[in-house]
DNA sequence: ATAAACAGTTAGCCTATGCTAACTCTTACA
DNA sequence: TGTAAGAGTTAGCATAGGCTAACTGTTTAT
């Protein structure tokens, strides 16, 4: 199963939501990302088909191996991203914003790149 | 009529094969996006009755001044974007390629900044 | 114990945007 | 002049991913 957009969304906000509650449920990640319960529901399904993520019969949302090695992933591309435009003078709420929509389209090659900068600045 | 991503692929690439022929036609820009021609005429339809281009009785397809000025700043943001990636040390070709999808996701406050980091480094 | 609130799912709609098949219309040429 | 190639359109399919309405099932609270 392929990993679109949509899907890399759902599972960084899954593994940032676990960071602060102690379970994380379908309707924490629809008030969060506001998208509708079925919206996120049909969601879930998929991710739990692509093995990405565990449902508990309580409906505790958990990432697997991959979910989390993709989750992480795209959250370390956001917060580099963010690092990079703020150090380019973004403010931090427009940075966050944009790095939301870069973060997706990347390659490693270029992550890289950045970090480096980052690192070296 | 608002444009999304794909119109904005559509116009941008239009804008550039302008550059380098006196006439640009549906089939020119099927050729140049790898995109079948039926989904070129939808595309060209819509971007038509947006008034974002005009399309002659010859199959020439030109764009408005609203049209131009989004191709243009597309493809600003491609050339800025594929700048600052070089200057961080990713090859060209992979620059242009992240450039060309992150070119439609951020913000002009964004590209202000790597503007300025462009000039000033 | 029953009614309300909360959580999740199912069914089905909508838009965007790719596709193929098959059609029309024009132009070129043997 | 008739056939073929080239360009464009129409019809209709598929997928992705939003949505609402309405259902089920579980908790909570009076």
């Amino acid at each position: 199963m392929h990993l679109l957009e949509s899907g890399e969304m759902y599972l960084e906000t899954i593994w940032v939501l676990s960071k602060n509650k102690s379970k994380v449920r379908a309707v924490d990640i629809s008030e969060q990302m506001g998208f509708s319960k079925p919206s996120v529901s049909r969601a879930i399904g998929l991710l739990k088909k692509g093995e990405y993520i565990r449902v508990g019969q309580d409906g505790a949302i958990t990432l697997t191996e991959t979910g989390k090695s993709v989750a992480e992933s795209i959250y370390e591309r956001h917060t580099i991203l963010t690092s990079l435009l703020m150090k380019l003078g973004v403010d931090e709420q427009t940075a966050a914003e944009d790095a939301c929509k870069m973060e997706h389209d990347i390659s490693d090659k270029t992550l890289d790149a950045i970090k480096k900068f980052i690192i070296e600045k």
